[in-house]
DNA sequence: CTATAATTATGTTTTAGAGCACAAAAGTAG
DNA sequence: CTACTTTTGTGCTCTAAAACATAATTATAG
């Protein structure tokens, strides 16, 4: 079936680090396992909670991994770009999923069944360090963001949101205006503080021509000052 | 040599996990690898920033692992009670300590070489599934914990600090006084405010009932309201 | 095209928690 | 034992950020 081939194609062209270590057998079995599934802008993926069958690897589109906490706020986790894996955690531990996923912007996600991945894990040795590896990078990631949450103002706190933005996803070809066209809203969720507050030192910044801002454009105008903001604080 | 084998006799009793996996040559191998240390009360164990080398346990002693951020605040991100491991993430993801780790109190620490370890990985699935294990039920704790200590109030924070150390480290046989004996500072440090505000919501938790407080002798006296106070935030 | 809802913007008020000061108590060292 | 440092306890002040209010703008739906 062409469709399921170019999918594959695309999978292991883009990340080997996953694909590369299998054997051609062990390829042929995901091959016959994977499914595709579109999400449209805003629709949830998987819900806390919920039990975790699936790996999931997005191919294409943008995807948010949060977390409602106390009194209707939510800290968004982290994000997913293609050719990203997510969702696999919660299986790892046997827990259910203690965060949510959803859609920024129309994705489409390629599942594999959990049961399989453990299998090809058990048999397949490199595959097994590849998670090892992944794990041990997100929970060295979620350390240094737990301080900066926790510690940096807000302005520190926003400055840095918007440098993992572009890191993250990149920019125009304009070279400076962000990929990602988020709400101010989901930009306060990622740098835990409330939406007024996003919105004001989002103006504030572009006061100090630090950014510009033009609707849901956001324009890197001074990295420099903005790194500076965000490590100090 | 009888005191490593002592230490090999514990270490396979206590922590089937990671041991159990092993054939029994490569117990002979990490038996002859394996060196002990001993740290005074409040010595360091490692700093942020040095290269990870060993894969350490916790013979005995309590362990903290803390991250010092922006203006001199310090956060206590786990503790480590015996018999646990700890000190391998930053290998495996080939990076640098973001961390660092003492001792609460006087400790026995019994240290593997990462790179033995990594080649039993290679050697031994079930070892590297007791890693994938291990580093997907932290990377768990460290999103709830981020959103616990991001949006929980003060009183919120404390409680479910309060309710974690009797939960990690438990009680003296009276059945309610914690184990361990905190300053106020890592107390403070662990739920993330201020001294001067542990020491102020410990006592009117204590006028409150909810404890009571003899120095650094804490008893849990009602749970209950504790649970929900830690819940509501 | 219009009505309605959602998002963005800005100003004002309120408050949780940091920051500081100082004293008492408890350790620690000489 | 005495001197000195560290930790604990309490009160007071100040401020960063939340909460609230109200427009203005922009989407979205019927």
């Amino acid at each position: 079936m062409l469709r399921r081939e170019m999918v594959l194609n695309e999978i292991s062209s883009s990340i080997a680090e996953l694909w590369q270590p299998l054997t051609t057998e062990q390829r042929s079995i995901l091959a016959t396992e994977f499914t595709i599934q579109r999400f449209k802008k805003n629709e949830i993926i998987y819900c806390e909670g919920d039990k975790p069958t699936h790996i999931m690897c997005l191919l294409s589109g943008k995807v948010k991994i949060y977390k409602d906490g106390v009194g209707g706020r939510t800290q968004i986790m982290r994000m997913i770009k293609p050719v990203e894996y997510f969702a696999y955690r919660a299986y790892f531990a046997n827990e259910e999923y203690v965060t949510a996923a959803a859609a920024f912007e129309p994705s489409v996600i390629c599942m594999f069944p959990m049961d399989t991945i453990t299998r090809l894990i058990s048999e397949n040795n490199q595959l097994a360090q590849f998670f090892i590896r992944q794990l041990s990078i997100d929970l060295g990631i979620a350390d240094e963001r737990t301080v900066s949450l926790t510690q940096k103002h807000i302005r520190g706190r926003l400055a840095e949101a918007l440098l993992f933005l572009k890191e993250n996803y990149g920019v125009e070809e304009d070279g400076s205006t962000l990929s990602i066209y988020l709400s101010r809203e989901d930009l306060a969720n990622l740098s835990n503080m409330t939406t007024s507050n996003a919105i004001r030192t989002l103006s504030i910044f572009a006061n100090e021509k630090l950014i510009t801002i033009d609707g849901r454009k956001i324009k890197l105008i001074d990295e420099e000052r903005l790194k500076k903001i965000s490590k100090i604080g």
